[in-house]
DNA sequence: TTGCGAAATGACAACGTTGTCATTTCGTTA
DNA sequence: TAACGAAATGACAACGTTGTCATTTCGCAA
């Protein structure tokens, strides 16, 4: 048995065993350069034999900081993904871990239970990802030494906030039909709890207003596709819908799926534009124009945002990604 | 100004100025019960009035132990969202939080450096997601004080392992359609590299060979609806295939798309089954039957397992998670 | 060889908790 | 009122690191 069964090998044991002091393993660790390499050797050596493993706790205790960053789910989607993706990228470059905990089904979480909850934890800053709204968003403060960066569409008046711009981005879908010489564009929301699927509607009726047009009656959707035929069923009987703007793309196809069945032609009669260009995953040949988010992107600056306000965690800033119109075939062209 | 700007409130603070002594309000803390409630309530508004927060490092140090859990992602896609869900559901359960750490894109990561990795961290016990091969799987031992589950459809010689079996799933697919009278099954597989898309094809083939069905060459794809398309233009020029069994189900849909645009039908012409069961999302009146894994149960039952064996790092297990086919109508009968 | 400044190393305290054990206070009974 | 056991509280050490400052060792010039 060359494995010693003590539970955990200290720096102070690797010092006996190397014949050195308790500072100088410190100092191998810390700033090697500082130290003989003959004793440097030792001490390797040594803490090879003995396993030994630096010790988080007391580290973290006497340095005042974890190398934590945390980061709450208070919706974990399926688009959540790229951003956790992008956090944790972003984290590791800097040197930073994750310390992840999320709110429970049915549970009601508001921002100031997050951050008790995570303010025992080991954090130098935190990042909240909430695409609902919570009942204390306004009146919220976060702890005064921890930095805390809450990835949502809504401004907040103290915490830096990050979020796609999806009022731009469905504004920039809007235009896109607009300029194609549409002279009005449906819109089929997605559930109406949810955030994203607000601010686009608030871009697409904008956009529609900055052109004087009056904004017809939004459709009601929950994402699916099955919501999207349902709408897609209504405006298929709309002589003057010739352009439809889902919130996602599985109701836009919802949607082309209904015009199709009822005998109508995409694009040839009615143009249709989604969100989040996703389709030719499933579709194949998938014609469907989307505006695309930067979801990875996001997650690295909300990282990035968090740990460039560790050291003055009062700051506040409101970030924005823009979104990306990817073209497809989905739009007729009515000029000319 | 109420509020102090002393940079951290340690329960010696606290203690002087409820007039106690420091063990006094860590017995608040951490057995109310065996503290007079005057002295309690003192203690309380002491704490209130500073903004006490306890300090996890300190805390942590004492107890050795952390309250935390390890999480690696070896890969971040689509369906590790439900599971990651299900790891924060239980883990919050049971009073754990996460700690989390991601391979980076390009990055050559080795289960022995993402061990290493996480010993610096905050955790009790970890969880590796691994989808695909890593070099040192057969050879790697985890710390012998730190539980290591994963997350992984093979068996490892010491550590515990959690999968779906998804090798029983493609078998029950198979099974399905040879109940179902078919004499044969083609199989279309996911990108090449992937745990799943090789242990879905080995359960196809066992099916087949159980019956005493030579497997017909399976065709290769990469999960997405183009490759599935592709796949499908292919065999609808075998006159011998009834059923096909592709390893996802956007590729299931384009095999679907294809053999339409050929002129046959699903069901009629051809039978079609998927996996993971979420066309529906995308497809309006879906009618692909499917192969669905619980990976929110999953991720239970890992989390479950580490905390299981907190005690006795070294203890091993292997759990199985089964899938469930959901039935809809892609599937013809042809017996009778 | 001696002396010197620089480099290498070490002793000790401190970080903020909790465990151990001693002491004080309380409520009850004789 | 005194005496007692139980309940409440407190003093002090310990967890495993790193920072401060003192001490030792080294290499080199005189």
């Amino acid at each position: 048995m060359a494995t010693m069964d003590k539970k955990n090998v200290s720096m102070n044991d690797v010092a006996i065993a190397a014949g050195v002091s308790l500072k100088t393993v410190s100092r191998v660790i810390n700033e090697p350069d500082s130290v003989r390499e003959s004793t440097r050797d030792k001490v390797h050596s040594a803490m090879e034999v003995l396993g030994f493993r630096a010790n988080f706790a007391a580290r973290s205790l006497k340095l005042g900081r974890y190398g934590c960053i945390g980061v709450v789910m208070f919706h974990l989607s399926g688009g959540a993904v790229d951003m956790i993706d992008g956090i944790a990228d972003a984290a590791e470059e800097r040197g930073f871990a994750l310390t992840m905990i999320k709110k429970r089904a049915g549970e009601k979480m508001t921002l100031a239970e997050a951050a008790r909850r995570m303010s025992q934890l080991p954090v130098d800053g935190m990042i909240f990802n909430l695409r609902q709204m919570v009942d204390d968003f306004d009146t919220f403060e976060a702890p005064k030494d921890l930095k805390t960066v809450i990835i949502t569409p809504m401004e907040h008046p103290t915490c830096s906030t990050v979020s796609d711009d999806q009022e731009g981005g469905a504004r920039m879908a809007c235009k896109y039909f607009l300029d194609h010489g549409h002279k009005n564009v449906y819109f089929v929301s997605g559930k109406k709890e949810s955030l994203s699927s607000q601010c686009r509607m608030k871009g697409w009726r904008a956009a529609l207003e900055a052109r004087g047009i009056e904004p017809p009656e939004p459709l009601q959707g929950d994402w699916n596709a099955d919501s999207g035929y349902a709408a897609g069923l209504v405006l298929a009987d709309k002589p003057d819908c010739t352009a439809v703007l889902a919130a996602n793309d599985c109701m836009a196809n919802g949607v082309m799926m209904a015009l199709r069945d009822k005998g109508l032609s995409v694009p040839d009669d009615v143009s249709v534009i989604g969100f989040d260009d996703e389709l030719y995953k499933t579709i194949p040949n998938s014609i469907l124009t989307s505006v695309k988010f930067r979801h990875r992107e996001l997650g690295i600056r909300a990282l990035n945002e968090v740990v460039a306000g560790l050291e003055a965690p009062s700051s506040r800033s409101r970030t924005l990604v823009s979104g990306v119109l990817v073209e497809r075939s989905s739009v007729k062209d009515l000029r000319a």
